[in-house]
DNA sequence: TTGAAAGCGATACCAC
DNA sequence: GTGGTATCGCTTTCAA
């Protein structure tokens, strides 16, 4: 017969239980403690048959490590967002760290995030965001080491992974130009976004150095329907051959949009794309892209979490990644 | 001059630099607590000072509510899912609560859900995975409330929240009834999730209904590649005028099938889907399908975590949810 | 209104 | 090897 209110099993519980004192039960489920090997035994069984499972507030209370990281996430909004989320939550549960995920955005966000410090953390792992400076500034205060990725923070303590975003441009750029093509749109990202104005200039300066130009320019929001509208609204686009978008959504929409208005691809015009989500390789869209590496950046970001455990005093990094091109069926 | 290795400032600190005692500190964070407004401003302007934060970890030990909830989302595979996980994540956040999120399958997502049960969790939120047995049973046994969606799960102590999936998949095969279609194929789920079952059935019971009966009928894996493998390798694909599919991404996967068999939708045959991701909508899908509300999903999942802490002690509950049918352009 | 002191549950250092 | 005991940072009686 339970009492009414449930109490959790403590481990004074299991010690009274196997006869042994507290300690014990303690070395018990500690790896490497001192503990013959017949009295393990006995509190393993009846740590078992009670159900006990060492309170993780009381041991982080002593100092040791939380395991708990917190994960900021912004809006998820777009559909590269969600996989990186999703990809780096399965990456720090199988280091076996336990990601608390903060989402969304302005002021409920911001008071999720400093309610979020009073646990004991031992990262910040900050997905772009606009919050993003005044975060790492309160962990900075607390010593939480701060991992951004997405937009490149330049602040002390802070660890960044990002992807050669111009580099990567460049090479999109090249491939269109390798095949021919010579009147080139391009739908770039919201401004105010680091990675805007570096994929738009990786494009400009290659067709720069081919003698090209921009025949028609467009700003999105990252999202479909943005892609999608840019398209429908563009004056020139039947003088176009090729066009660029700063990400994968914004050229799915693009797609979209270019066969209402009578274009077809990839004969008439080449249209490629940026990020490489799942859905660019979906039979009805097989987009052509530049592949913003996913595992590599969730297994940069596992690596400076690693490394900066390890040495806590050490410099903060900054972990390039290269794109590459996947060639499907639009460019 | 910091000390080499930054201690977290505590509330004897604060107190310290306040001149005054650590219970006072403690009076001052705490809402309605007697204090001398003189002394709570002295206090409070000392631990801004300092960038005091009250110790999560040190304040649940004191039995008060831990605000930490753990997610379990299993592989986050599907789109649904991603977009469901994003959702609650944000909904919890505003709610003042804390995700733990559990991601993966198999044996390492069991040792991640054993760990993450050290903590103090107030709730277990668990969508589908095939662990949701076990670990509804680990929380029944630490007295942790579990509150289940995607399959129904009746065991003691669990909350459920579903979508009436046979009623929705009626409206949807009643639509296409009415369309003037005849001759149906289906595209199920993998055996084993409650909700293939409840779909299929729902189906097959309306065609019934109406003197009908599937004409062909495929298994996929709820993914998009799954669902374009299973209409090319359908036989009898040309006789077919609707396709009904399980949920919306076998859907899509069979909509760009369809285009390459040479059928095109809707003239020539009708198709519609489940759930209603934020694919569906885009302009080169603009698939008809059943809506799997999922803010109802999410605000269902939050009024049943208040029911279940203002009244530990009552009784599980059911609730269900009606889809809506979408109507696009592929019905 | 305030300070002193007793826990919360686990760990680690100490003698034995 | 093992059992006592101080300790982590906070909340909360209990006196004053």
């Amino acid at each position: 017969m339970d009492s009414d209110a449930k109490r959790r099993v403590t481990a004074a519980d299991v010690a009274k239980r196997a006869g042994v004192s507290r300690s014990a039960v303690s070395r018990a489920v500690t790896e490497g403690a001192y503990l013959a090997p017949a009295k393990r035994a006995l509190i393993e069984a009846a740590a078992q048959e009670l159900g006990y499972r060492p309170n993780a507030m009381a041991a982080g209370l002593q100092g040791r490590r939380s395991n708990l990281i917190a994960i900021f996430v912004g809006e998820m909004a777009n559909e590269y967002d969600k996989e990186v989320a999703a990809k780096l939550i399965s990456g720090l549960n199988e280091a076996g760290k336990w990601p608390i995920v903060i989402g969304g955005s302005g002021d409920a966000a911001r008071d999720a995030v400093n309610n979020v410090l009073r646990y004991p953390l031992e990262a910040m792992i900050l997905r772009s965001g606009s919050l993003s400076t005044d975060i790492s500034e309160a962990c900075g205060k607390l010593g939480i080491p701060v991992i951004a990725s997405g937009r490149v923070m330049d602040a002390a303590g802070v660890d960044n992974v990002c992807c050669r975003n111009q580099e990567a441009m460049a090479k999109g750029t090249e491939l269109l130009i390798q095949r021919g093509r010579t009147r080139f749109g391009y739908i770039s990202g919201p401004a105010g976004f680091g990675a805007s104005a570096e994929r738009k200039s990786g494009v400009i300066e290659t067709l720069d150095m081919s003698g090209l130009a921009l025949h028609a320019d467009a700003t999105g929001a990252f999202t479909v329907q943005s892609g999608y509208d840019a398209v429908m609204s563009l004056p020139n686009c039947a003088a176009l051959d090729a066009l660029i978008c700063a990400n994968d959504a914004m050229a799915i929409g693009a797609l979209g949009a270019l066969r209402e208005r009578g274009r077809t691809v990839p004969e008439d015009i080449s249209v490629i794309g940026f990020d490489d989500i799942s859905m660019a390789k979906w039979p009805s869209i097989q987009l052509t892209t530049l592949r913003n590496p996913i595992n590599g950046l969730v297994s940069s970001i596992l690596d400076l979490l690693d490394r900066r455990q390890s040495n806590p005093a050490k410099a903060t990094e900054m972990i390039w990644l290269d794109a590459e091109v996947i060639l499907r069926a639009t460019h």
